[in-house]
DNA sequence: GCTATAATTGCACGATTGTGCAACTATGCA
DNA sequence: TGCATAGTTGCACAATCGTGCAATTATAGC
């Protein structure tokens, strides 16, 4: 495990790791359809601009995507990578791919 | 998803989003055994001190558990107990257990 | 007892982060 | 053209966080 993947993995991890944010997730998560960012803010009671900036951070790190319509930017949750991810995390640490076969535990 | 759960999974995700303690926790990852505190030193290059707090982080949020043996502490990962939980979310945001069984994407 | 080693803790400091408010941009609609 | 709405950005601020160093505690071995 290079630095470099390290820090990626940390900073998708880092992004989920936030209330506000682990929320907006949740809300996503819910919706079957793309949600816009005014929706969102109902979720959870802070201002819109924080609302903006946490569904920024989550746009950079690849965990939701948007698309701009008029002037609305609906969001929607990017499940497939996000879960893979996780389960590829799960799985290094339940040490299904890593050292000589040996099970532990 | 109420807020208390929210936050307790936001936590696991934080202690874990951080580069240094992710990088202890894949240095226990590559153990078959517990490894103590001044080994662990070794794979982040950061003071002795630091080390120690960030493992008193991921052992508060049961990310690894520590036996005291003489004047040390051996530490090892709970590999299964953070699988588990990891895989709980990524199953969560594939929307495997919420919504009327509905599939998307 | 004394000394060496493992680990923690107190202190300080700089960096980052989450937040609200106000101002701003951009778009839709009448 | 003018106004309303969606969303972003600049600014300020408090809180948290990661860090190193020095001092401290606890234990092993002499």
């Amino acid at each position: 495990m290079n630095a470099a993947e390290t820090q990626k993995t940390a900073d998708l991890l880092k992004a989920l790791g936030e209330f506000n944010r682990l929320s907006l997730v949740y809300e996503l998560c819910r919706c079957e359809s793309s949600q816009n960012a005014m929706c969102l803010c109902d979720c959870c009671s802070v201002d819109a601009s924080v609302v903006s900036r946490h569904l920024k951070v989550l746009a950079e790190r690849d965990i939701v995507t948007f698309d701009k319509v008029g002037r609305e930017k609906t969001y929607r949750l990017n499940r497939n990578e996000v879960a893979t991810q996780l389960r590829e995390l799960a799985d290094l640490i339940e040490n299904k791919d890593c050292k000589r076969g040996h099970h532990d535990i």
